[in-house]
DNA sequence: GTCTATACACCGATAGAC
DNA sequence: GTCTATCGGTGTATAGAC
């Protein structure tokens, strides 16, 4: 009789494959750009023809949509690891969760504009895309709540002042520090707004 | 003897037939989204083959840099209309200056992907282009400075909160007001940091 | 000068042979 | 599962008609 065996090997090498053609997208969108990802380009990289893709995404939205998951579990991975437990005061928790962020955003511009912009024309994530993002934004909405801001506002707002740093940042000064260091003062000003106890110094 | 007429009607023509192109792609955007602007959609619209649209426009990009230049135009006259002289407070200055681009970024989508984000993959506005853009934030810096804001950092910093409050109004709330309800609250954070006396409420 | 016809190289996607 | 061939789309270049 037949036996089962324990070990999936084709499934196992069909993940191997899918994980290259994703590596292989990630490389040529960190080289050239979001748009260089053509799938005639990714077929090359990991020896195929285009067309063969269509074996292990369903479209080329299907490769993106799996990126987007990707980074944002990367993301909230981060920001598990990140972010303080009970830090020394509640300004320095703040100022940290809004660094990691703004790091992970600047470091990788295709991925961010792959997470956060509408960059790519008929991109939706699926909801499985979307999930890890949700867990991401819960971890930090919990982290706020541990302060004491548990008006959904408090959340907006946080998200709003960070991503427009950031945005700024990308768009206008790449690989620079203008919007950087700014990140302090408008974390100091988000934490006064929110009645937060005074830091050391508000100005920085 | 052959005199030059006072009004070169091929000039005039020619102006007239650009403007119809920009006309006709400006409408295929709201309608279509930035991304619905094809060449041979435009040309449609006017009545031409896709090809003839050269005569009159070096290249797509050259259309969309000539919509980039549009729209700031735009912007520039609602802000020298709309920017309050001397008002009442400093506050209510600064509500209004943020107000006035909030709604005119999220009263055309499309446009303001044009003017604010990167979303068109080798588009970059020429120094020409980019003038009305230079003028308008030159007009907002003024304000910043008429309020006693000479920090270059005052600008940057109004810039992005502002921004930020855009953005996730429109790619998380896209027609709500859920960003749009925190713009009070964000430029009286900022007014507070900046030193500015305070309003009648820091709460909105 | 203005427009058309034609062509090219690229894109994502599909059909079907092996 | 991967291939070749091909389709309809894109932006763009150019020759030539009017």
């Amino acid at each position: 009789m037949v036996v089962a065996p324990n070990r999936d090997r084709r499934a196992e090498r069909r993940e191997e494959t899918r994980r290259e053609i994703l590596d292989a997208a990630w490389l040529i969108a960190r080289q050239e750009g979001l748009p260089g990802v053509t799938l005639r380009a990714v077929a090359a990289r990991v020896g195929m023809r285009a067309p063969s893709l269509y074996s292990h995404f369903a479209s080329k939205n299907a490769i993106y949509d799996a990126m987007f998951g990707q980074a944002w579990t990367e993301f909230d991975a981060a920001a598990a690891a990140g972010y303080p437990g009970l830090p020394a005061s509640p300004r320095a928790a703040l100022t940290g969760a809004a660094k990691l962020f703004f790091d992970f955003a600047v470091s990788d511009l295709a991925r961010y504009q792959l997470m956060n912009q509408r960059t790519i024309p008929g991109f939706e994530p699926s909801p499985e895309s979307y999930a890890p993002a949700v867990r991401a934004l819960g971890r930090l909405r919990s982290l706020l709540a541990d302060l004491g801001l548990r008006d959904p506002a408090a959340l907006d707002l946080f998200t709003a002042v960070t991503g427009g740093l950031i945005d700024q940042q990308l768009a206008n000064d790449p690989g620079g520090t203008r919007w950087e260091r700014l990140l302090g003062r408008v974390v100091g000003m988000y934490a006064t707004e929110m009645g937060l106890p005074a830091g050391p110094e508000t100005r920085q």
